[in-house]
DNA sequence: ATATACCCGACTAATTTTATCGGATATAAA
DNA sequence: TTTATATCCGATAAAATTAGTCGGGTATAT
């Protein structure tokens, strides 16, 4: 419960692995995976889609991979997370509304509020902060 | 990501449920299952379960159910989380350590200071502020 | 005695998360 | 222009977690 996935997690990896390398100088996938113990072909699809996303670039071909596109100070973990894994909340009834008890429940209201208070504890973060 | 489990949030509507009435009145299973739609056989074992922890008191044999036995304001959220769910963190590796990156990781204690923001923002809310 | 309600371990099903596979496209360098 | 390296991407499979079911037990008010 309440834990990050591991889409997150390599994603930030990545992340910092990239940051501490010269500004335009390329990390390729099979690199990160091999210096983190991550398996290959997951990594590469979360990069992908981190590029897709924008926050990393592509650059393909032989001595391609990837470099940081975005400011990574300016994404704050809401963003980053959405971006990486989709919807953030507590419960699923906070962006998707099929829920049996929807009618009947009595904590909606204040899981809300637990979940207002997170987002903005996350929201209060950025991904730099955790990469540098 | 970062949902809450069912078991959890089964556990609050029971609580607020019982909160709602008067101080020694006993709610069943049934009543509760029945009123807000939960699975009978389900949230007989969550009961089980925050009884067993002292939460709230089973009352055996016909015309028994369950009362709140706890304080609930003494219950901060993630002894109530730990309770119902166990541990707590971001990533197991805070609580458990046969990871395969635990060598490598470059993110550990960048994640462990948001684990504790996190931590340390569901310490400042109680039970109670969820079931009043 | 009996009916009601909790107790609890074992099991199954569903969902989500994690990982793999196969084949495509782009491009630097020989 | 061929070749090797690296990204791209949909489909699928495996594993882990979460959710739900079943069967047989115990306690107790009436």
């Amino acid at each position: 419960m309440l834990k990050l996935t591991r889409k997150v997690e390599y994603s930030l990896i990545a992340l910092r692995h990239m940051q501490g390398k010269s500004i335009n100088s390329i990390s390729s996938t099979r690199e990160i995976a091999n210096q983190y113990n991550i398996p290959v072909e997951i990594l590469a699809k979360t990069l992908q889609h981190m590029a897709k996303v924008n926050i990393i670039e592509a650059i393909n071909g032989p001595r391609g991979g990837y470099r940081i596109k975005a400011k990574l100070k300016n994404i704050n973990l809401v963003d980053f997370f959405e971006k990486v894994e989709g919807p953030l909340g507590l419960s699923d009834c906070f962006y998707d509304s099929n829920c049996m008890q929807i009618d009947h429940c009595n904590i909606r209201t204040p899981i809300q509020r637990i979940n207002n208070n997170m987002i903005n504890m996350f929201r209060s973060m950025n991904v730099q902060d955790i990469t540098n």
